[in-house]
DNA sequence: TTAATGACCCTCG
DNA sequence: CCGAGGGCCATTA
């Protein structure tokens, strides 16, 4: 077992929570999308505002893109990085800036 | 401990 | 389709 190291910053259970989420959506499947409600339920929770802090902060190293809003609209200001991700992928579209989520939305269980 | 903040979600008009 | 209002919960000040 690791003894606490008290030269790092404590920190409590935000790095288990990031973590979480960060397996979860590493583990979305090319073309396919969950929405950040889903990903925090995933993780046993309901902080789906939380989901998309850690996405803004997450600096590119999370396919952001694969994580959308409940309705599947595209995230404001970054619909056209999200489309072109969307064609490449094959990500099924309702409209040329909606998402069908009826055919994309994915779970971890498969 | 309380208050504020956020790449959210749902219901109603 | 669009907006307002309330609820949700982890993090931060």
């Amino acid at each position: 077992m690791k003894p606490p190291e008290l030269s790092e910053t404590a920190p409590s259970d935000y790095e288990a929570f990031r973590e979480a989420v960060y397996g979860v959506v590493e583990a979305i499947p090319s073309g396919r999308v969950m929405s950040y409600g889903e990903v925090a339920a995933a993780v046993g929770s309901r902080a789906a505002r939380a989901v998309g802090r850690i996405m803004a902060h997450s600096g590119g190293e999370l396919p952001w893109w694969r994580v959308v809003y409940a309705d599947g609209h595209l995230l404001p200001g970054y619909e056209a990085q999200a489309l072109d991700r969307y064609r490449a992928e094959g990500t099924p579209m309702l409209s040329p800036l909606r998402l069908d989520l009826r055919r994309a939305r994915w779970s971890p269980e498969g």
